[in-house]
RNA sequence: GCCGGGGUGGCGGAAUGGUAGACGCGGUGGUCUCAAACACCAUUGGGGUUAAACCCGUGCGGGUUCGAGUCCCGCCCCCGGCACCA
């Protein structure tokens, strides 16, 4: 062996080898239990990957090639989500088809993926853009379509006016495009989504059992955004009935005006009904026509202008945070029904038409937002809630701790038991009921454009809409030279004759629908495919799906949080109810990697440059700094992306320092979850170990002895020998168990602290090794070698060819942590006087309490230390420590 | 503002309530070399000392405990998400 670590002399020929032996084909040994590893599903864009994509799967290809070893039968597949627009967007630049450019970019993914090694099944990859695919796509799609979570509606929706597209909500951020940036404009036009409201109790129950980070349960506990409180109705008092009631039973006047106009309202906090001043409709409310043929024409007039206003303003503006309150008065009343009073009816946007009735209780007293709107417009303001303890407070109070005040026979109840009542009464009243509110809308799944899963709907004649029977799925995306959007709203299908034109299944005339999935759809099943990628019966079979799912250990990045894990939530439940599935969940374990970022030079901007959105600076090349003053120039670490210059490739990586010491460098550097600053000095370090690990069993090797497990247990075992085994057994215990809970970098510490012991205790005994020396040394080889596999499983395998072996490291077993070899002869305590450290006292492990109390007290430091002083209490912790409290 | 995650040497980071700083990077000194790079050895939280002893140290202020980076209370700062959700 060369004594130089040269991973490109060995590398790429082990990759072959693996390929060669069709080393990753999922294997299914009867006997064995499964696991399921798979990383989100990626878009192949056209940079090819970075390193910081390595990030994701290198450490979900350790655990599965430790699971490997462990003898489960592993899945770990890899596949493409083709479909959408950033590849729609791409092919329409480069002035290609998406087809043939995202077949190249996925097949470069592949070379890069397996340059670093990564043990991906590849015979089951697919792209979700393949028709074997996208086939079941729709299937599901109208599974979804006939247990009714499939439907249309006309609704305003998110018009990008660059991309030419509707976006999703999730896909505009702060108002404008995630993607274009464009400023969002509304548009009405005939809209598919999907019901997933009606799973939203089901969506947010089954979190609580997942393994995931608190931190995505609680972002999709708050998009879910359950609230809990008690929708009523509210009368309209006409002007001319104005002061009639105001004297009388409040149930005399309810019952009295059953057949006037009347809107409900949901409110979380019933208990400060008796503090509504007024109430307000959302500018969009249905019932503001009705009310206003009821109201003189000025106060008409002002509502109609402030709807005109409230439509045209964009989303950007009507959203923005601090915006002084705007609103009209409609010149009408409505009763509040607990207490008969009349309250003014006011139009505004800061009630939103789309969460709860689009109409509120006003409680300026006990709510920030009704208060500052009242303040404003001159709105009586009246507390009904006080704190228990009795103390003064300023308006707005809007905690829940306190008791009503001036509440009629509510008052001096807490607010809880009030929230009850008062929604038990009008429960039984019949004017309302209690009633949980969510905050999750519909999935909007239609897409106008081209590149994405035909929506499989027929359009009849008379206005009906009929799945396409299922023998005739899928509906092709046909193949045109011309596929950018109309610009017109439509997708650029309804543009294609051929496309559109069908018979429905009375055979008349129909049309297709034309709209087109968006890429969510297709993400959230493809991880059910990969369980039987190859079967063209159905989307996957019972049992395959039963046995493979669910995921056992699903990775990727934190940015996925709510939309792909709560879309492929949400099928997987249907899938269940619908007897396909046998899991609620399709992900038992989450693990969000952290971003690999880059150092990347800026320059500071000039006085009339324009920056981009979160930069404060203008990004340079490397090779344009020196055309800068060094003062003009600063570094940030940023994620590595092509246009900022800063991406290093895989091929880059492997190339200067090989895929091994990346792949360990990735693990080492900081723990899974966080980000981490790209060092190629890191990376250096990384080849420095391996290279360690290649001297060290070079240096072993000649004292090495393949029938070690034969002999080893005959041996008398001498001190070092021991001591070998000990930390053998130690580190397989940790390695095994950081691998399990994604603690990669200590488990590659652990391998180093072991490999630094090793060659301590060989360069010191291999003039003169024991027979129990040689014996515990082998067995010490063979682990180190199997516990790095993972990691760096190229090294692994030449290693281990070096030392005699003929079969892959993968194929052999992971070594077995053997509790009675690790346990430890003497102890190292820690010697405390009144809790601080003084000493440290070399113990045999089993001494006892009092020996150990002795010998502490015995030793100088420590005596000096309780000089003239009293022992008032000795504290002794087992094996670890002894404290004397003294004064 | 609300929700979630964090704040530990020059840096990345270790640490079931029990020796804070494992492991690595960087630095310093040395060996090798004509020289450099690589590699190897030693050293590396701050103060203090010839060397020790000793003192100080995990964002800040309190508390619980024989003992707190770790638990509790109150703040500050950073990152991520949501943002008029009634």
């Amino acid at each position: 062996m060369a004594d130089r670590y040269d991973p490109a002399g060995f590398e790429a020929q082990w990759r072959k080898r693996w390929k060669d032996a069709d080393l990753f084909k999922t294997r299914s040994n009867p006997d064995a239990p499964k696991f399921y590893g798979a990383d989100f599903f990626p878009y192949p864009s056209g940079a090819g990957l970075s390193v910081g994509h390595c990030r994701n799967y290198v450490p979900t290809d350790v655990i599965c090639r430790m699971k490997l070893m462990q003898g489960f039968n592993v899945l770990h597949p890899m596949g493409f989500d083709a479909f959408g627009l950033p590849a729609e967007n791409e092919a329409i630049k480069k002035k290609t088809h998406p087809e043939p450019m995202i077949k190249q970019y996925a097949a470069t993914y592949r070379r890069q993926m397996e340059l670093v090694g990564v043990s991906y099944d590849w015979s089951r990859s697919f792209s979700s853009s393949d028709k074997t695919f996208y086939q079941w796509t729709q299937w599901i799609f109208e599974l979804l379509f006939k247990r009714g979570l499939a439907y249309r509606s006309m609704a305003a929706v998110n018009w990008d006016p660059i991309d030419k597209t509707v976006l999703a909500d999730e896909e505009i951020i702060g108002g404008r495009a995630e993607r274009s940036g464009a400023l969002v404009e509304k548009k009405y036009i005939p809209q598919w989504f999907f019901k997933i409201t009606e799973y939203a109790q089901r969506l947010l129950d089954d979190l609580d059992d997942l393994d995931w980070p608190e931190g995505i349960k609680s972002q999709q506990r708050n998009w879910i955004g359950r609230s809990e409180g008690v929708q009523f109705t509210m009368q309209l008092a006409s002007s001319a009935t104005k002061a009639l009631h105001a004297n009388e039973d409040p149930e005399f006047v309810v019952k009295n005006l059953q057949n006037r106009l009347a809107f409900e309202v949901f409110t979380t906090r019933v208990d400060t009904v008796f503090g509504m001043t007024f109430c307000v409709l959302a500018p969009e409310h249905a019932l503001l026509e009705k009310i206003l043929k009821t109201v003189d024409e000025e106060h008409a007039e002002n509502v109609r202008a402030y709807q005109l206003r409230a439509k045209t303003l964009s989303d950007i503006d009507r959203l923005a945070t601090n915006r002084e309150k705007t609103g009209v008065f409609t010149g009408a009343y409505a009763i509040n029904p607990v207490n008969g009073e009349q309250v003014p009816i006011w139009v505004a946007d800061y009630v939103l038409a789309t969460y709860g009735t689009g109409a509120i209780m006003a409680v300026p007293g006990h709510d920030e937002r009704d208060f500052e709107f009242a303040k404003k417009f001159g709105i009586d303001i009246i507390q009904v809630i006080a704190p228990s303890d009795g103390s003064e407070v300023v308006l707005p109070y809007v905690a829940k701790d306190g008791i009503l005040v001036s509440s009629g026979e509510y008052t001096g109840k807490p607010v809880f038991a009030a929230q009850s009542e008062l929604g038990i009464w009008m429960e039984g009243l019949g004017i309302g009921e209690r009633k949980i509110q969510y905050r999750l809308r519909d999935w909007l799944i239609s897409r106008q454009r081209y590149w994405g899963c035909p929506i499989p709907i027929i359009h009849t004649k008379d206005g009906e809409m009929q799945p396409v029977p299922l023998d005739c799925l899928p509906v092709e995306l046909p193949m045109v030279d011309d596929y950018e959007p109309s610009g017109d709203g439509t997708s650029p299908l309804a543009h294609i004759p051929e496309f559109v034109n069908t018979t429905d299944l009375d055979g008349r005339l129909g049309q297709r629908e034309t709209d087109t999935m968006g890429g969510f759809a297709c993400s959230s099943w493809y991880f059910l495919r990969f369980c039987d990628p190859a079967n063209d019966k159905e989307p996957w079979s019972f049992d395959a799906a039963k046995y493979w799912m669910p995921v056992d250990c699903y990775v990727g990045g934190a940015e996925h949080a709510v939309m792909h894990l709560l879309y492929a939530r949400f099928w997987t439940k249907v899938l269940y109810d619908a007897g396909l599935v046998t899991v609620k969940e399709p992900f038992a374990r989450l693990e969000n990697q952290g971003q690999v970022l880059a150092l990347t030079p800026y320059r500071r901007p000039r006085e009339d440059e324009n920056l981009e959105v979160g930069e404060d600076g203008v990004v340079v090349s490397f090779a344009d700094i020196a055309n800068y003053n060094e003062e003009d120039i600063f570094h940030r670490w940023t994620r590595m992306s092509k246009s900022k210059g800063n991406v290093v490739t895989p091929e880059d990586a492997v190339e200067s320092y090989g895929a091994d010491a990346l792949r360990m460098y990735l693990l080492f550097v900081a723990p899974f979850n966080a980000d981490v600053q790209w060092s190629n000095d890191g990376m250096q370090g990384q080849v420095r170990f391996l290279s360690k690990i290649f001297k060290l069993i070079d240096e072993a090797k000649p004292m090495y002895f393949a029938e070690w497990r034969n002999f080893i247990g005959f041996e008398e075992a001498d001190d070092v020998s021991k001591d070998i085994r000990r930390r053998t057994h130690k580190t397989i215990k940790k390695a095994t168990a950081d691998i399990d809970r994604f603690a990669f970098n200590t488990y590659v510490s652990s391998l180093m602290i072991y490999v630094n012991d090793l060659t301590d205790l060989v360069a010191k005994h291999k003039a003169n090794p024991s027979r129990a020396f040689a014996l515990s040394l082998s067995e010490a080889i063979e682990t180190l070698i199997l516990l790095l596999s993972p990691a760096a499983p190229h090294s692994a395998d030449e290693l281990w060819h070096d030392i005699g072996k003929s079969d892959f490291t993968v194929d052999v077993s992971w070594p077995v942590f053997v509790p009675a070899l690790a346990v430890d002869d003497t102890v190292t305590v820690a010697v405390q006087v009144n809790g601080k450290l003084r000493e440290t006292l070399e113990m045999e492990a089993d001494a006892t309490n009092e020996a150990v109390e002795a010998a502490a007290k015995a030793l100088p430091k420590v005596a000096a230390h309780l000089e003239g002083k009293t022992i008032r209490k000795v504290i002794v912790v087992p094996r670890k420590l002894v404290n004397f409290v003294a004064s």
